[in-house]
DNA sequence: TTCTGCGATACCCGGCAGGTATCACCCCAG
DNA sequence: CTGGGGTGATACCTGCCGGGTATCGCAGAA
């Protein structure tokens, strides 16, 4: 019947992640109370039961997963509205002299492809500006979906294009990059096997979704970090071809014969009706000639 | 910096599409001053000029533009997490016995391909109740946004796939129904400039986005209300070619030589996690053994 | 001119969002 | 067994704000 409020959708989010009434009212800047009674009153609104309280804690219904994932998706899509209306404010009173567009992309990922990209499109006779924003693993997904950037290289499979309208850029294999001191750093081909399972290079765990898969591997959620680990001998990482850009002298880059392939893509959110994007996109694909992917 | 509230978002909307206070107010069940004074809130919370007040009647700047857009996506996605969460809850709390899935079409638009598609699904061995909503012309879309619908069948190039998963399943061209008794119903096939220019026989104009194109032919909203001006020679109409099922007996039917083809496809909201959906897509891309499109 | 229709302003009121204090309960530590 | 700490729920208060009515200011039409 009524509306659900992005209120109430915050407050439920935020309790649905930690968990916890008392962090989640910390988190919002709020008493807890208040919270309890809001997520009654959503609750009670709804007429259905999000939350199992036991006394220990707090866990999700299959309905509380449901609203966790819907609502995000949601308060993704109101931010977005917030942020693309006051830049497009921006846009048309200061006469639109050149449109702004920015570019969501992941720290050091794609970066020689990034920049043929920003150079071929800065060529173009009537080129926006470009602002490059970059972040962590899979943001450029929210970043997208919560209006941040108008558009981003997203990479396949670690990325996801669901929801998005995109075109296929580039795909590359993987590698390798040991310390240059250990005894694999000399074979020209590895295979995954020959590398998960060296007792004295445990494979680096990166974050999904803001947590550690369990394992012998350090925790590293930065590139620099990851790197200055392996030039210390201390693991070994998988990634694609193109971070061979940040490849320090005492790391060795191997090529892996049977990861799976990495591909780039360009996406951007669906209902976008801006010329300059159209524009960068065109560009893009020129550049790669790839074919088109999906529409 | 605040976020947007959905109760303004939908304020606006209101506004924006009935470009009159009074008349918005009228529809939101308020009255206008509180309506207005929360426009003028929201545009000074967000810093933007939305509505060019201009004494006769408002317009739209280019931010109100974008915020239209963007505030009925939020909300089609608020409307969505509501939904959904509701028909989990019931799911779950009735120890979810059979799933429920609902599917959108449009009302009498690949009729015969339905009728295959549900067949061939209740044959599954789970096979979960599916629950038919047949809607208006791009009602489809709007349904899978603001989760009235969990799959729907959208015809390209009446709808557009931008923002959802799909599946490709039968493309078919498009014919043109006339009376039985006019002369070009003896034809075997006919080319859209036959029948755009006929002075006697204008082509009907059927609304996009409640709106009607300017032209000599009749509106028409309704198969029904088509079938009938057809039948008494009033107009002509180009539909596709499974629209066959619901000819009349003095309605004629010739195949367009050069009219775009209809691609039907089968498409759902792309964060969709159902056993259900998923065994649902896979019976109706095997029905069609046609090939993958979008993922 | 006056009349009419529009959005904006002024002012009031009631409800609800948010705060503090406290309770009820369970799990452990001792 | 008992007390303390940590959980979410309840009770109660208060101020803000959303919404209502009455009215204004302004432009265009008669």
């Amino acid at each position: 019947m009524d509306t659900l409020e992005t209120r109430e959708l915050r407050y439920f989010v935020a309790v649905a992640e930690e968990l916890h009434f008392g962090r989640a009212a910390d988190r919002l800047g709020m008493a807890q109370p208040p919270l309890s009674r809001a997520i009654q009153q959503l609750e009670r609104r709804l007429g259905v039961c999000l939350l199992e309280r036991d006394r220990r804690g707090v866990q999700l219904t299959g309905a509380g997963q449901v609203l966790l994932r819907e609502g995000r998706v949601a308060l993704d899509a109101t931010a977005a509205a917030a942020r693309r209306t006051r830049r497009a404010s921006l846009a048309d009173s200061a006469g639109s002299p050149r449109e702004r567009l920015v570019i969501g992309v992941k720290a050091a990922a794609s970066h020689d492809l990034l920049q043929r990209l920003l150079a071929a499109y800065a060529a173009e006779p009537d080129a926006a500006e470009i602002e490059v924003l970059a972040g962590g693993f899979a943001e450029q997904e929210e970043m997208l979906r919560d209006g941040r950037a108008d558009v981003a290289l997203l990479l396949v499979p670690f990325n996801s294009l669901a929801g998005f309208d995109s075109e296929e850029l580039q795909t590359e294999g993987r590698i390798a990059v040991l310390p240059a001191a250990h005894p694999l750093a000399t074979r020209t081909a590895l295979s995954m096997a020959d590398i998960s399972d060296i007792p004295d290079l445990p494979l680096a765990r990166w974050p999904r979704h803001g947590t550690y898969a369990p394992g012998p591997g350090p925790e590293v959620h930065d590139h620099t970090q990851l790197a200055q680990l392996i030039a210390l001998g201390r693991t070994v990482a998988v990634v694609p071809a193109s971070a061979r850009t940040w490849l320090w002298h005492d790391h060795a880059a191997v090529p892996l014969t049977d990861a799976a392939p990495v591909v780039t893509h360009i996406a951007w959110p669906p209902h976008s009706r801006s010329l300059a994007l159209a524009a960068l996109i065109r560009t893009a694909t020129r550049l790669t000639s790839a074919t088109a992917s999906n529409r």
